[in-house]
DNA sequence: TAGGCCATCTGGTCCT
DNA sequence: AGGACCAGATGGCCTA
């Protein structure tokens, strides 16, 4: 059973709208399949120069290189004409590489903008920002998840200490996403399955590290 | 001044 | 062939 009939309440909006961000970000960011993954380890451990090398063996298939086209032949360029397109194709090139980092820019600050940040805190880098937007899905994840667990078995929680006076009040906001809850975080203790970084949930740093930016690692 | 972060350029690689 | 993506190189700016 959802924490809310319809799915709308603002705990799920809030996350849904961070999810579609971060996606949008890091679908600029990479491609990364699994299946990909031996291909993009063993191009890691090959130098440029070792993969233009293997680019011109392929090229040359192993065969005697083609002699080079003379003045008069079919297919021949003036040697200007040749630098003057390598130069124009460069130049847009060099212009779509610009608006595509610009794109990915634009999608990050689209993501930091729905983070919870304290307002006297530098911007974010980009990797604190995505490493903060994944503890921060993780964090709304398992709030989610404790959510559900009260409202499937009401009668089974604690009366003593009553969900909804301890939590209701510090659910996220649309209007302020930096009200977000704590409790739960401060007392889990545990973090989001992490690559290789000691990943910390937000709260959990924040306790050792006040007004440091430690939590978000 | 060293180190971190960033923007940009560039050449290689893959895909359509 | 051309575009998208990627990673390395480089230089500028900022901060401790």
């Amino acid at each position: 059973m959802p924490c809310c009939e319809t799915g709308s309440c603002a705990l799920h909006n809030c996350k849904n709208a961070l999810f579609s961000f971060f996606l949008l970000a890091a679908s600029h960011l990479t491609r990364f399949y699994p299946e990909d993954m031996a291909d993009r380890l063993s191009s890691v451990e090959r130098t440029p120069s070792d993969a233009a090398y293997s680019n011109h063996e392929k090229s040359l298939g192993f065969q005697k290189r083609k002699g080079k086209l003379k003045r008069g032949q079919p297919g021949f360029k003036s040697e200007s004409l040749a630098k003057k397109q390598k130069e124009n194709r460069r130049v847009k090139a060099n212009d779509r590489e610009r608006n595509r980092m610009h794109n990915l820019n634009s999608a990050l600050d689209a993501l930091r903008s729905v983070l919870p940040t304290f307002p006297d805190d530098a911007k974010l880098t980009k990797i604190e920002t995505l490493r903060f937007a994944h503890n921060y899905i993780w964090a709304l994840t398992e709030t989610l998840q404790i959510a559900d667990q009260y409202l499937v078995a009401p009668r089974q929680r604690d009366m003593k200490e009553p969900f909804f006076q301890s939590s209701s009040a510090c659910l996220p906001s649309l209007d302020s996403p930096s009200s977000v809850c704590s409790s739960e975080w401060e007392t889990a203790g545990y973090s989001p399955s992490s690559d290789n970084s000691p990943s910390l949930s937000p709260n959990d740093a924040l306790q050792r590290a006040p007004h440091t930016k430690s939590w978000l690692y």
